[in-house]
RNA sequence: GGUCCCGUAGCCAAGUGGCUAAGGCAAUGGACUGCAACUCCGUGAUCACCGGUUCGAAUCCGGUCGGGACCUCCA
């Protein structure tokens, strides 16, 4: 399987560090607020990633932080005149109904910035003892220009960034690249440190956890693509200064997801978030794999609204293919696959196996929509629809999308039988009064 | 200002040197049908523009126009 580098720019063929075995980090949110559908993109993809290497029977250890110290969560506690911690619980609560809600599991390790505080703390005496970093007046700060290639995984060079006149100037700092690893402050939350009342600066604790947690480099390390500059290729720094090496093979970016072609704004008003969206989450799902994870999604009502309905198309006919063996007491049959089903599910693993090429792999489940469609009209076919119910339910596994379909009561088989006796007897008035039940429980 | 990305049918979107440029939505013709819904079959593209490299370019190179991102602890 092939997976793009973001710090090589080239695909690569995958090869874990440890056999079967991936160890992957996700940087996650600084939960000061409620998601919005752009921060649900890299909580969908990296959740298809983590299923897809499962399904490829690896054993996957993700971990994805919660940022819980930060400017942004002191200002929102001081507003709401509650602690840091009660803001942070609240919006992590939050964050995992949302997550669930879009359909990505939330079992995982989610570490959080206040429970590795001396992890961090001595992460940074070391890059002071080996002279990586330096302390102002009870601030620590790195020393950028001791990385030689500073800027090799943002493809960007010290003299254009040192020509950048948009960096905030600091007469504390050696070099106006240098960032924060420790910032003396007494406003809202703190923690001792050996230089002082403060808190940790935001690039340290994603590299400081994964050292932490796997104890070295990893496989795989996430996020989206407007965090690779400066907190990716900072935290690269520092491991590099510690370690001598990268923290990981394989960063993965994801595009963003823009509205009516630009960056979500909360204060130009451009913003959804996820518990607000008015659509059906799996449609919503859908349309976020619709297209391939580095290339930037837009969003519109219209967009949106099209998937939803593609959604509701691919899970129709499996729901008529699940009932229509359940009506026969013959969901236990045994599948046979066709050489196109294999066909289908041939090429929606290749896909998959092509950088996560999930836009590929939606086609083939619409070929896989098709084709059982077409099934469903012929005869005697229990054999055939099981198998394509077993590929669907590969495919959904895979994608993390749920059709929610489930076997029907006694009832409710009744009922449909009533239905189906009605038409045939052209008792058109009962048929659709039975009908009309029938849709009222979903089953239609 | 610097760096980088993108521009494929009305809309979404794959494809990044080689058969007639995937797939979906919408539209439209047909089939199925008690009605409706669903579904199936058919119908659509000089790949933003100009020039170059090549036997061959949507794909590589240069330019033009248009859109966007980053350089601000913004996912």
């Amino acid at each position: 399987m092939r997976i793009f580098n973001t710090l090589t720019n080239k695909l690569e063929t995958f090869k874990p560090i440890h056999k079967d075995t991936v160890n992957m980090y996700v940087c996650g949110p600084t939960v000061y607020n409620y998601i919005h559908i752009g921060n649900a993109r890299p909580v969908i993809f990296f959740d298809v990633v983590r299923r897809y290497f499962e399904h490829m029977n690896y054993t996957v250890n993700f971990v994805s932080n919660f940022t819980d110290v930060d400017d942004k969560v002191i200002t929102k506690a001081l507003e709401d005149e509650m602690s840091e911690q009660e803001i942070a619980n609240k919006f992590i609560d939050a964050f995992y109904r949302d997550a669930q809600r879009v359909g990505s599991s939330t079992k995982y390790l989610a570490p959080r910035v206040t429970e590795y505080m001396s992890s961090i703390i001595s992460y940074i005496e070391r890059l002071i003892d080996k002279g990586y970093a330096y302390q102002v007046e009870g601030d620590v700060y790195f020393r950028v220009t001791k990385i030689t290639d500073y800027g090799v995984l943002s493809g960007r060079k010290v003299d254009e960034l040192k020509a950048g006149t948009r960096i905030e100037s600091n007469d504390k700092k050696e070099s106006p690249l240098d960032f924060t690893l420790w910032k003396k402050t007494d406003v809202g939350i703190t923690w001792p440190s050996p230089w002082g009342e403060g808190r940790p600066g935001w690039h340290t604790e994603c590299v400081a956890m994964i050292n932490d947690i796997f104890g070295g480099k990893i496989d795989i390390h996430g996020g989206g693509s407007e965090i690779k500059f400066p907190h990716h290729e900072n935290e690269l720094a520092q491991n590099k200064a510690l370690e001598g090496a990268d923290i990981a093979n394989i960063w993965m970016h994801n595009g963003q997801l823009n509205i009516d072609d630009k960056k979500m704004s909360k204060s130009e008003g451009r913003v959804i978030l996820v518990k607000d969206l008015d659509y059906d989450y799996m449609g919503f799902r859908l349309f976020t794999l619709s297209t391939h994870y580095r290339s930037p999604i837009n969003y519109t009502d219209e967009t949106l609204t099209n998937y939803v309905k593609e959604w509701e198309k691919i899970r129709r006919v499996y729901k008529q293919s699940f009932y229509t063996l359940d009506l026969k007491d013959a969901l236990e049959v045994k599948a046979e696959q066709s050489p196109m089903l294999k066909g289908i599910e041939l090429k929606f693993m290749d896909a998959m196996d092509s950088d996560f090429n999930t836009a590929n792999a939606i086609t083939e489940l619409q070929n896989l929509v098709k084709h059982t469609n077409q099934i469903l009209r012929k005869k005697d076919t229990e054999a055939e629809l099981k198998s394509a119910i077993e590929l669907f339910d590969t495919f959904f596994k895979i994608l993390g999308l749920n059709p929610g379909v489930t076997k029907l009561s006694a009832s409710d088989k009744a009922i449909y039988m009533a239905w189906h006796d009605a038409r045939k007897n052209k008792d058109f008035d009962k048929a659709d009064r039975l009908r009309e039940q029938l849709q009222s429980r979903g089953i239609l």
